[in-house]
Parts: C-alpha cells; sequence; structure tokens
DNA sequence: GTTAGTGTCCTAATTAACTAGGACAGTAAA
DNA sequence: TTTACTGTCCTAGTTAATTAGGACACTAAC
C-alpha cells in the first residue's frame, strides 16, 4: 500500500477499513484480517496495525475476541455513518466553504459532486 | 496558535499565510512577518517558521532578500488561485465524491456550500 | 496435548518534526 | 561606524511514529 504523508500510517490504515465497512466490502460480523496478517499484506510492522485496531476498538466499530480475531462490531456502519457525517458537516464542510469562496469557486467545479448527491437523492426515494 | 494533530506544524503555518494571501490579507509585495516575529507570535521554534518560508519560497509565492526579510511575490494570489484549484479539483473532490457516496449525503447536507458558490457567480456576473 | 493461528507486551533502534539557542553575515538607518 | 533589524547555519536534545522481532497467553482444531 502507497502511504501518503502528512497523515500517520495507522490512522490511514484505520481510513481504509472504515472505507471497506461503509461500501459493504466488510460487513457486521466479519472478521478483518489478523494483525500479522494485514502487517504483512500492507509491508508494515505488526504493531502499526496494532494502533490501527486498537483505535477502531476504541471508536466501537470493531470488536475483539482474544486469540480469535477481531470482527466488525455489528452497528458499526450505523455509527460511522453517523460520527463521519456529523465529522464532515462540522469540521470539513466549513473549511470547503471557506476554500470554495477565496478560490472563487464556481458551481461548474463542483459538478462531480452535484451529480453524486442527485443519484444519493433518487435512489433514497426509491 | 493553536495547531491541528496529524498535519505537520509548519505546513499548518504555511496554509495560514497562504491564507492570508488567498483573502488579500496579505498584498503582492507585502512583507510578511520576520522569522523571530512569526516564532514568538505564534509560540515556535525560529526553524519551524524558517522551513515554512522556505517551503513557500520554494513554491514561488514570497521572495526573499536576505538582511531584509520575506516579501509577497507579485504573482502569488494568481499562482495560489490556480493551483490551489487544481490540487482541489484532482485530489479533494475524488475523495469528496466517494465519501458523499459512501456516506449517503443529500444535497440539503451541502446547503452552506451551494449558498458560496452562487454568491461567488453572482459576483462574477457583475 | 500438540499445533497453528490469534492478540499482547516488551525492549531496542531509527527517523522526522520540533525545540533551544548560540553564532555569523547581510541591510538600513541613526 | 554603530545599532538594530533581518535571514542563515550550526549543534544538541526531545518527542512521536515506525520498525524489528522476541516472548507469552489465549483459542480452536486435530
Amino acid at each position: 500500500m502507497e502511504f501518503s504523508e502528512g497523515k500517520n500510517i495507522y490512522v490511514q490504515i484505520r481510513d481504509r477499513l472504515v472505507d471497506q465497512i461503509l461500501t459493504g466490502m466488510l460487513l457486521p460480523g466479519d472478521k478483518i484480517p489478523s494483525v500479522r496478517e494485514l502487517a504483512v499484506d500492507l509491508e508494515v510492522n505488526r504493531n502499526t496495525v496494532m494502533r490501527s485496531y486498537a483505535l477502531m476498538e476504541q471508536e466501537g466499530i470493531v470488536d475483539n475476541r482474544r486469540g480469535i480475531g477481531f470482527f466488525v462490531s455489528s452497528n458499526a456502519r450505523q455509527r460511522l455513518t453517523q460520527d463521519e457525517k456529523e465529522i464532515f458537516i462540522k469540521q470539513e464542510l466549513p473549511r470547503l466553504v471557506h476554500q470554495a469562496k477565496v478560490l472563487k469557486m464556481l458551481p461548474a467545479d463542483f459538478k462531480d459532486l452535484f451529480d453524486q448527491l442527485n443519484e444519493n437523492q433518487n435512489e433514497n426515494k426509491q
């Protein structure tokens, strides 16, 4: 895995797993890769993966069964869509609005986003 | 200044100055605070500020006159609106679209952004 | 009980970011 | 020329992230 600078690796690993939960690649109750397995897979140290898993456990999105492994907790997806959305609305969106202002961006610049939002809305109606 | 975790301080200082350039608080030709002055002001080491300034110099948004100080380069604002916009479109927007999808966000969640974009467009027309 | 997989704890070492502050050189004005 | 700024280079030390890998305990299956 290619890690970006400027963000800690263990957070990036957490983000990757969170994304897999949100997209449904990982479902509630699913076993996530073992610490050692993922470490080898991502070419990273065991302890770094451990740190990601400890973080996710603390966030309540995975459960830990000693000697067996980590599992996606039953309410992980619901909790994540809630929490991540709140973080986005409160922290990212204000920055985004400000950036749109100072960079004098226009609606056309956000076409892709609009399209996605409309798609979400249509799926919601059905 | 309160620095957020997860992002290097010298980058945050750079971002702060870039924002001041984009908002017009700092104009082309303006002298930016001296390395020592800003270091004291932000309660940070000289070397950390130096690193921010070196980064900005490398980006071509400030000019350095030894023994005098750093100055906002004449084309800083133009260059920044171009570059930052490109970075946004190519790097941030795709992530944003993806996040909007997995979090099933709706147009209403982005009302503040829409309002700002419309405002930009109206200013553009005048 | 042995084996193979799991998480967990531990010490040791490396690296980058940041701090601390001395020392020196360029510049402008008194 | 002196003074007071300015940037610049330097060594030294701290901290957090990461690596490396040994050692141990838990669990399931054979």
